[in-house]
DNA sequence: TTCTGTATATCTGTATACACTTTTACACCA
DNA sequence: TGGTGTAAAAGTGTATACAGATATACAGAA
């Protein structure tokens, strides 16, 4: 069990809702959980603190991130900007082998669509879509705000018809990729990350 | 001396370029500089590393981030991105308050410009143009881009009709803010990041 | 009941020690 | 000379131990 292994470990937790956000995370509790001392759960809770997860304070126990409706609002803000020009970027320089890659990360989130881990396959798609524009970083910066968002739909059931848009959203990206519409496909992308948002705002009480 | 404030010193020595890209930093040489053992300074380094500055990999000895040009190219285009949509939120809610206060970092940033830590100053004046648009997250990344950036300008000279070109920008954005022409000003913050990085990559071979 | 103060239990931060890995230096051979 | 293998040196990762800070539970006052 390496600080890695402990962090992707509580990860899963905490975007599969196991750990609601505010909840606690005691060094030593986790040490006991992993089979190992302290040192490593302090390295791992330090990966998931930079991932934006989980917050550090000194002297306290770490917690699970827990967003403001605010926050919320600025991260999918910060999305659309990131993900609109990334995916723009990758249009451009789109080879028929990325629309294989992509049809197949298609295929691949559908089955797992209504299943527990949906959002990895989410990811995925996403992913694909954007890996023709060859930006690490922007690609970095997305997978982190993305997954700051996934924990606060963690605790919330996703309704069938909410899903059923959002795979409808999916095909239409990939089809619109094929056909090279890149304005349409930008658009679409946009509508897509305003109803996820907007769908989380009127869970948030 | 707590982890941040040995973060806080090696930031310091990177960006003033004592520690050039590509330096090893060993934790026992750190302990020993700052009167402790290893672990606050394994804390130290897991923060510079999520702050971008610093390069950790298993069993290996944390090194001074080197970008390669391209890496440098997808940092400004991020920059540009963040710092034009921050800077548009923050002119639709800019208040005369907040026009004093980028007067304020605006004579700050003058006085210090020729001085060895010039890009505090910078840093100070341009979160002092986005502070009205109150996007702490959105803040956070811009400043985390801006440090990458530092880093590699740090090893080269800066030449004075380069900083004298950096002040005019300096007090044009100023004056345009002032003058509540928006798009203006966003244009001028285009050109200012766009010239800071040709500056950049001319150095870089 | 609800608030406040205090003792106790729990938790975090760091020094030390040691096992394991990587780097360095050097002898050896072609 | 230049490349290769190997042993010593240096470095990292983590278990353990303990000091100091925080959180908890409970008794007493308003």
């Amino acid at each position: 069990m390496t600080p890695k292994d402990i962090s992707h470990a509580l990860e899963k937790d905490i975007l599969g809702g196991t750990l609601a956000p505010g909840s606690v995370l005691p060094q030593g509790a986790l040490a006991a959980r992993f089979g190992v001392s302290r040192i490593p759960v302090r390295d791992a809770l330090a990966r998931l603190a930079s991932a934006g997860l989980v917050e550090l304070a000194p002297n306290r126990r770490a917690r699970v991130v827990q967003m403001t409706r605010d926050e919320v609002i600025e991260a999918y803000d910060l999305r659309l900007l990131l993900e609109i020009d990334l995916f723009a970027r990758a249009l451009k320089r789109m080879t028929p082998q990325d629309l294989d890659r992509i049809d197949y990360a298609l295929a691949r989130s559908d089955l797992e669509a209504r299943n527990a881990n949906w959002a990895e396959g989410d990811a995925l798609f996403h992913a694909a879509l954007y890996a023709p524009a060859q930006r690490s970083r922007q690609q970095a910066m997305i997978d982190g705000l993305r997954r700051a968002c996934r924990v606060q739909i963690a605790s919330y059931a996703i309704l069938p018809e909410d899903t059923d848009r959002w795979l409808a959203d999916h095909a239409a990206l990939r089809d619109l990729c094929r056909a090279g519409q890149t304005t349409a496909a930008a658009e679409r992308l946009r509508t897509h990350l305003t109803r996820a948002r907007d769908t989380l705002l009127s869970q948030l009480t």
